[in-house]
DNA sequence: TTTCGTTACGTTAGTCGTAAAGATT
DNA sequence: AATCTTTACGACTAACGTAACGAAA
C-alpha cells in the first residue's frame, strides 16, 4: 500500500463519507473513491459497503483499519523520532529507580543510550511509598525496581541484578553480637514492616510471618521508610533492607547484619504494557546488556 | 515516507551499499541515491554517512531503521491479514485453556471473534504438567490459565474469573463428615502436591507450608493430577482444586468439600511479550468484555 | 432539488531508466 | 583499471483535478 492509499482508507474508515474523507484530504471529488476501488481490485476483497446513503467497513476492512492505525502511527512517529535525533533535539528519555544501585547501573547504560539515539536519559528517585504513582502518570517511562512486580498494566522485564539482604537491629538487640543472623532467629523478635503503598503480595515476599519451621514472627507497620528506622532506633524491633542501605541509613544506635536464610531481593525493568516505544525498547535492550558487567 | 522510498531506506540500511541494495530492489542505477538523497533533503538530517568505499548509519539513521523496520512490516501483515479475513482463508487462532470453565469463556468469545475477523478460533487443552510448554512453541497464541503467572517472556492480562477451592478427602478422613473445611483444620493432615512443571512461586501460593497459626502443613508430592487423585483415594494425603473439578474429577472413595481460608483461584490471559498481534489484541478485549457476563 | 457516490477525461508531478562523470583503492 | 557513488536528462506511469452523471432522500 503506497502512503496515499493508507491515508485515503484510513480517512474514510474513520469518517464513514466520503465527501467528508475528500475534505479532510484536501482532495478533489471523486479521488477517495478511485483510490478505493483500486485498492479493493488489487486486494480482491471488498473494504466498505456502501449505498449513496451509507458507508460501513466489511470485516475485511475493519481488521485492515485495526492493523494499519498503530501501523502508520508508528511510522509517522519513526521520522519525527528519527529527525529528532539528527538535529540533536530528541527529549530526554525519563527513567525511574528505587535503589542507588539501580541508579549506577542506568546513569552506565546512559550513556551508551545517548551515543546512539541522542536526547539523553534523565533519572528520577521513586520512594517505595508510592512504587507505581510515577510510572502510571508518565513521568517516568520505564523504571528499575525491586521484585516481583504483578500489577495488570506494567510489563516485567528480566531480572537485571540481586541485592542480599541486611537486617538491622537495635544494638542492644540480643542478636546484634552475632556475625549474621538466620530467619529462624527471628522467631521472638518484631519486625517492623514498611507498609506505604507497597502491594500486598511485595510486603508478603519480603517480609515473612513464620519462620522455616513456622514458628510466627510478629509484626507492626510503619508508614514511611524513616518511621521504620526510628522504631528499630527505638528498640521495637528489627527491619530488612538491601545490602547498600547499610552506606544510606546508618545510625549511631543501630547494627546491620548479613542476614540468611530469606532469598535476596532481584531488581527488574518495569514500563507500561502499551509503553514500548521503540526507543523504551532500545534502552531496556542496553540495560540488560550491561547486567552482567 | 512512500513506499518506495521506505523500502530503499530499510534495504540500503540492510546491505550498506547502493550497488547491492538497487540489484535486490530492481531499479536502475542511480536510484538509490537519488531515493536516499531526497529523504536526507526533505528531512534536513543526513542518515547514511557514505564515501565511495564504505556506507554506514548515522545515529538518525539508526533510530530510523530500528522503529521503521517493525511499523513497515506490521503494514504488510495487516494487508495480508485483511486480504485473507476478506477471502475467507483466515488461519484460527490457537487458545489454549487449563480449566473447562475457561473453555466455556473462550467459546462464547470465540463466536463474536469470528463474526467480526473470521478465521475461527481453535482450543486447546494445557495440561498442568507443562502450563508454559504450548505457549512458548506458538502452538497456541494465548492462554486462559491460573494467576498467578510471572514469567519474564509471557505478559499477564486482567484477572477473567475467579473460582473458589475445594478440598479433595478420602471419605474416611477426620474431616470428611464435614459440612467446609478450614485451613486450620489441616494442620495435622498431608497435603497432596501436584508438582509436574509448575513454577515454584505457582505452588507455593497453591499450597501452603504453614496454617495461618504457623503450624506446619507436610507435603508429598505427585508428578501428574491423575496420580495425585489416586493418592487422595488411597488415603494418603488431601489435596485441592478448583470448584468445578469435582464435576470431572468425581471418585466413589473421596468427598469434595468447600473449602475456607486460603484465597479462591484466579484466571486470567496470558501472552508471549513479542506475540501481541492485533488479532491477539481483539480476541483479549473480547475475552475481557465477556468477563462480567 | 439537494446530497452523495461514481465515472470520464485531460493535466501534471515525480518516479523510473539510460548514460556518463567523479572518487577511491 | 576496476568498482562504487553521484549527477544529468528524457520518458512514461499514475496521482491528481475538473466536470458531468446516476441514485436516493
Amino acid at each position: 500500500m503506497e502512503r496515499h492509499e493508507i491515508e485515503a482508507f484510513l480517512t474514510l474508515a474513520e469518517e464513514l463519507s466520503f465527501r467528508r474523507a475528500t475534505d479532510r484530504l484536501g482532495l478533489a471529488q471523486g479521488r477517495v473513491t478511485q483510490i478505493i476501488q483500486k485498492l479493493e481490485r488489487r486486494f480482491g476483497v471488498p473494504l466498505f459497503e456502501r449505498t449513496s446513503r451509507r458507508v460501513a467497513l466489511t470485516p475485511a476492512g475493519e481488521t485492515l483499519r485495526d492493523e494499519l492505525l498503530p501501523a502508520y502511527e508508528q511510522v509517522r512517529r519513526a521520522v519525527a523520532n528519527a529527525v529528532a535525533v539528527g538535529r540533536g533535539t530528541a527529549v530526554p528519555l525519563q527513567v525511574g529507580y528505587s535503589s542507588p544501585m539501580a541508579a549506577d547501573l542506568i546513569l552506565r547504560a546512559a550513556d551508551r543510550f545517548t551515543e546512539r539515539y541522542g536526547g539523553g536519559v534523565q533519572i528520577h528517585e521513586v520512594q517505595l511509598a508510592d512504587p507505581f504513582g510515577p510510572i502510571r502518570t508518565g513521568q517516568v517511562q520505564l523504571q528499575v525496581t525491586e521484585l516481583p512486580v504483578r500489577e495488570d498494566d506494567l510489563v516485567v522485564g528480566t531480572v537485571l541484578f540481586t541485592e542480599e539482604r541486611l537486617v538491622m537491629l537495635h544494638r542492644d538487640h540480643p542478636l546484634a553480637h552475632q556475625e549474621s543472623v538466620e530467619l529462624e532467629e527471628l522467631a521472638d523478635s518484631t519486625l517492623v514492616v514498611f507498609a506505604g503503598d507497597t502491594p500486598r503480595y511485595w510486603r508478603e515476599l519480603h517480609y515473612p510471618r513464620h519462620t522455616p519451621s513456622g514458628r510466627p514472627i510478629a509484626h507492626v507497620e510503619a508508614a514511611y521508610w524513616q518511621e521504620a528506622l526510628s522504631m528499630v532506633g527505638a528498640g521495637k524491633g528489627v527491619t530488612f533492607a538491601c545490602a547498600r542501605a547499610e552506606l544510606y541509613y546508618a545510625r549511631p544506635d543501630t547494627v546491620w547484619l548479613p542476614f540468611h536464610g530469606a532469598p535476596p531481593i532481584d531488581y527488574g525493568i518495569i514500563w507500561p504494557r502499551h509503553g514500548a516505544t521503540p526507543r523504551v525498547k532500545a534502552f531496556i535492550d542496553i540495560l540488560e546488556t550491561y547486567r552482567a558487567g
